[in-house]
DNA sequence: AATGAAAGCTTAACGCC
DNA sequence: GGCGTTAAGCTTTCATT
């Protein structure tokens, strides 16, 4: 078996217009996306099988709308962390609820977190929890005036 | 402690269970949700409309694998914009297909743009073409690493 | 708002190709 | 791998409270 350039190469066309669609509307009836395709639902709901088995599919979600729900703050904090403790200190930043994303970036010694909380007081509060984990040396924040897009969809057109 | 007036309001404690149910998995049966919260399922049925309606579930989505498609970089490009075009040059560079978040910063006149794309290529073309796009003055780019967590779930325990 | 009941659809499992 | 069938389960509507 030879390994393919990149994984992608496993799934065919009809898989990847499974996902398109189900990244669309994750909750499009197996029923229906036959019909789209013009396969047996026993069909796709095998492929569907499948892909989520492979991990292709993570998971399922409802999208829902931040503001509305009152968790209105979106800031970028950029975290310096103790040279060496780099992953210990990201993985410890991930658990907390309110944090979206964790990256370790290259260049600086740097982690890039991404936080959504319940007004500056939200803020505050945990930049304060965030100053008092071991290996934290500094942070620096930047707050989002206003988010244009904010969006997970990927693009499964680039090796069409 | 006083009602505070963001629209969460709205919402009351079987709508928030609803949520996070959803959230968690979105292709929860209503009949499933109706036996955990012990409810009728034509009235699950009801508020998930409604939810949906006043726009508090925007979308269900599939949330996929980056790297198993083969879309294995995460980046965060700073954009310098030409003061007075923020806006304008921030919704060009959201239309692009590999970003994923555009966010108006607070403090220098930049744009936080979160792209993925397809190796280092295709990160290289992306900087390109947005260097060409009108009012972009400069681009300075960070690459993740690692990306330790990613993750569009909110936090709705934030006012129980 | 919430409910039970009923019609129509969908899923999931089977055996067959 | 793909398909049709089928039983069980789900969604959606509606009359009732």
């Amino acid at each position: 078996m030879s390994e393919p350039t990149h994984p992608a190469a496993d799934i065919d066309d009809v898989d990847r217009s499974i996902l398109k669609i189900l990244q669309s509307d994750g909750r499009t009836a197996l029923s229906e996306i036959a019909r789209r395709l013009d396969m047996g639902s026993a069909t796709i709901h095998e492929r569907v099988r499948t892909l989520e088995e492979h991990g292709f599919i993570r998971e399922y979600r409802a999208v829902l709308d931040p503001e509305l729900l009152g968790i209105d703050e979106v800031a970028f904090v950029n975290v310096e962390a103790n040279p060496g403790r780099f992953a210990e200190v990201g993985e410890r930043i991930a658990e907390h609820r309110s944090v979206q994303e964790v990256h370790e970036l290259t260049g600086a010694a740097d982690l890039l977190v991404k936080v959504r909380v319940r007004g500056r007081e939200g803020l505050s509060d945990f930049l304060s929890t965030l100053g008092e984990y071991d290996g934290v040396q500094k942070t620096s924040t930047n707050v989002a005036l206003r988010t244009v897009k904010e969006e997970s969809r990927l693009d499964l057109n680039g090796d069409d």
